[in-house]
DNA sequence: GCGACAG
DNA sequence: ATCTTGTCGC
């Protein structure tokens, strides 16, 4: 691979990342989570896309798409390993969301362009980046409690918000992803919490991906 | 030159 | 991210 050229690229996607808010609809009748996860060693990467209601937040429609890696983890370059299982994904959902929730950064990237946004762009949908580590970018240390946020600022500009969602938690970043203010952006993950350190469509997201206990008993109770 | 480095 | 057991704390 061509690091120099997917730079490039990356740049000049940047330049059309859409900073501000420009939903869909003013309030999402359907919130997406994506996540993505890896078999066999790395060959197979697996993205689970989910579709929850709003504002009851209950699972409505879940997809995994299985598909051969083509590019190994590079800090920085991430979008491109996994992009094409998200697509894969998003085109099997029988319904789109207003708003969707990746994990991993928008704009706080080194060229302003991470999953979130990348992802954004190319299916022309609001998204926000969930991320649970830093990429780039400094921020002052929160406080214990619950709620607690401080900007992630990098060369002078805010990226995202640092946000402890829950007690005894490392934050989470959460930054625009495409279509989406950073204020607007930590308000509906916001909104999207329900106890947990990860909002509720990141968590079913993860939760699909992994086969965890919370997701199987939902697929006993459906039909 | 050295350290940092989403998932 | 993934491979994995027990363990600590609410």
């Amino acid at each position: 691979m061509d690091l120099a050229a997917l730079r490039a690229q990356q740049l000049e996607l940047a330049s059309k990342v859409v900073r501000e808010d420009r939903l869909i609809t003013e309030t999402p009748a359907f919130i997406g989570g994506a996540d993505v996860g890896f078999e066999q060693g790395g060959e197979v990467t697996r993205a689970a896309m989910v579709l929850l209601k709003y504002p009851s937040l209950e699972l409505v429609e879940y997809q995994v798409a299985r598909i051969a890696t083509t590019m190994p983890y590079i800090p920085g370059f991430l979008s491109f390993r996994e992009y094409p299982a998200l697509l894969a994904g998003w085109e099997k959902l029988s319904r789109k969301p207003d708003l969707l929730f990746v994990d991993g950064h928008g704009i706080s990237h080194p060229r302003r362009l991470g999953v979130a946004s990348h992802f954004g762009m190319l299916i022309d949908v609001p998204t926000i980046g969930v991320a649970k580590k830093r990429l780039c970018g400094k921020f002052e240390p929160l406080s214990d409690e619950p709620g607690a946020v401080a900007p992630l600022m990098d060369k002078g500009e805010q990226l995202a918000w640092v946000w402890r969602s829950k007690n005894r938690c490392n934050p989470l970043f959460v930054s625009t992803g495409h279509r989406v203010g950073l204020d607007t952006a930590l308000g509906w993950v916001q909104r999207c919490t329900k106890g947990y350190r990860l909002p509720e469509p990141t968590r079913w997201a993860d939760a699909v991906a992994s086969g965890r206990p919370a997701f199987v008993r939902w697929q006993e109770i459906q039909g």
